[in-house]
DNA sequence: CTGTTAGCGCGTTCAC
DNA sequence: GTGAACGCGCTAACAG
């Protein structure tokens, strides 16, 4: 099977020149004859063709690819999001060249340095820290870079997050109506900007309240797992004297090993506990208990992402540097 | 910042030859002088380089490229087995290109063709056919290729699946012991030669247990998601005039689904209704039921997909061309 | 030890 | 309408 222009040509007579022109349909603009296009796009249709990208990306300064760095490929939001910006992608026949950090700077920069060594058209990051990566503070305008999830100001770059503040005022509100009088959250990994929002909206809704400081007591714990969430369940349990009848949990994450701390020192998760966290997951659905969780929308984070990644450096000035996405909040059992 | 060896070359005045071999790390090999090296080196630490991959793969006929191809990236199973997969290419300074085939024969061919396009060096599928491409069947050893999950037989390449019939029988066999006399199979996809697989240990396990053809129904729905499990179920309570006692799904979307219905139908989830199902997921622990469950080994399934796609050929032939990894079954609330 | 040279396959410009 | 020629940046072989 021939791929590359010059076997078409030798196999068909004609010149490499001709036979790019039909191949890159400009056979008109050339107006190269009926019988000469025939002849090339029957052999074409017979033996096939495509082209050597890597000799096309060198010739054009173009690769066609768009690099993706997030923390964690496996976590349920990146991994939507990550589908949902691959259809965006290959409807513009843009490919995925996808890398994960572990939340690690050290890493990042290297998966970073890494993808723009080989030339991608464009980088959405999920960082983990302050862009401190000087080839990447000197990129003007190619590659075009989008961070979006996580957004430590002040960025050079357009930034597109959830409304993670909203979020947090809203499922707190809520929260606040069923509860009496004390909601405690459990928060992991408050270094992070969303996080940050987050809490930001949980203290708002909080002052609304009236609620007083020892009755909305947040924990701040490191890392985002579930040890940290078993964690910090412990201690509140360890105040309290028994487990609370309203929480708040940062992640999903951390309401697992919250739920399993409980069920560890209690036996059982009480039905009556009215339990918050960000993130949604359909299997929420099977806890008894009434849960307020907050869905963040990856399909409108990922076209607002590639927007912003594909539109003119004119319109990117124009265009407000951070983009708010706005989240839902899922009751279940109330 | 310089980016080419010929403006370092310019810059400093030493032979672009010069300048690569250090950049090459063959400066002892060449004999080249401290002096040299250093002011080099010097150079370099200032102003930077990297190699264009473009330039360095249309010379080598090499990418250093990794194509993947899922039925969908958002599933968690195959979201965590990309996560692992992009590890071990780290490591080995591949990159991962991406892509999703939504179960779509027609898709799946042409991702595949536009990988193969894109000269990987290596191309990993979880296939939704058999292998119908030509350009696929004349693939010989470049790039290597290497199917997991599903195993369409025969196959011409190596492929990587889970131990599902052993998982099937397991996880029935375990059912049975406490399930009283019934045990229905709700399944979904099932002509998924992995699916296939599941219920061919879950009727080996029932024929040990001499249970009849009525007590343990299969049902059979072509997609795998939610709505089929609530169609199973439903037509299972119509069948059974209540929810099933002892019940297993071919997918945690199954029995999300199913317990949903049943929620819907009968109001709540009777504590005492024992459940199986395939994969693992932490947010099992929610349910108050005693929950079997088959956990898929998904660093291992990676590490042999990898292992198969690095190995030289000539190890390739001696090695099986199936490649089972085992399963485990985990138990909670018995 | 250092310099020169020849492609890899593609897109473009210029001649016929 | 068609062909020839150049250069993108890199590797590798060869010539000093």
């Amino acid at each position: 099977m021939p791929k590359t222009a010059e076997e078409i040509s030798k196999a068909t007579g004609f010149s490499i020149t001709t036979i790019r022109f039909v191949l890159n349909g400009q056979s008109e603009k050339y107006r190269i004859s009926a019988a000469t296009q025939k002849r090339i796009n029957d052999y074409i249709a017979i033996h096939g063709y495509s082209v050597n990208h890597a000799a096309r990306s060198l010739r054009l300064k173009r690769t066609d690819t768009i690099g993706l760095v997030v923390p964690d490929l496996a976590n349920a939001y990146f991994a939507r999001f990550m589908a949902e910006l691959e259809i965006l992608c290959r409807k513009r026949s843009l490919l995925l060249l996808t890398a994960s950090s572990h939340d690690d700077p050290e890493l990042e920069n290297r998966v970073v340095t890494n993808l723009l060594a080989r030339g991608v058209d464009g980088l959405v990051i999920a960082p983990c820290q302050e862009v401190t990566l000087p080839q990447l503070k000197k990129t003007k305008t190619r590659p075009a870079i989008v961070m979006f999830d996580r957004d430590y100001n002040p960025s050079p770059f357009p930034t597109v997050v959830s409304d993670n503040y909203q979020g947090g005022l809203d499922i707190t509100r809520r929260l606040l109506q069923d509860a009496d009088g004390a909601c405690y959250f459990l928060c992991s990994h408050s270094a992070l900007p969303s996080i940050r929002d987050r809490v930001r909206g949980f203290l708002s809704a909080c002052e609304e309240r009236g609620i007083r400081e020892g009755k909305r007591l947040i924990r701040f714990e490191a890392e985002n797992a579930p040890e940290a969430g078993r964690q910090l369940m412990q201690t509140l349990i360890d105040e309290l004297g028994q487990a609370p009848r309203t929480f708040l949990c940062s992640s999903l994450m951390v309401l697992e090993g919250a739920l399993q701390q409980i069920k560890a020192k209690t036996g059982r998760v009480d039905k009556n506990i009215l339990i918050g966290t960000f993130d949604d997951h359909a299997m929420l659905d099977w806890l008894d208990n009434r849960v307020l969780s907050v869905k963040q929308n990856e399909a409108a984070q990922a076209q607002r992402v590639f927007d912003r990644l594909i539109e003119p450096l004119s319109e990117r000035k124009k265009s407000s540097p951070l983009d708010s996405v706005p989240v839902e909040l899922i009751c279940r059992n109330l």
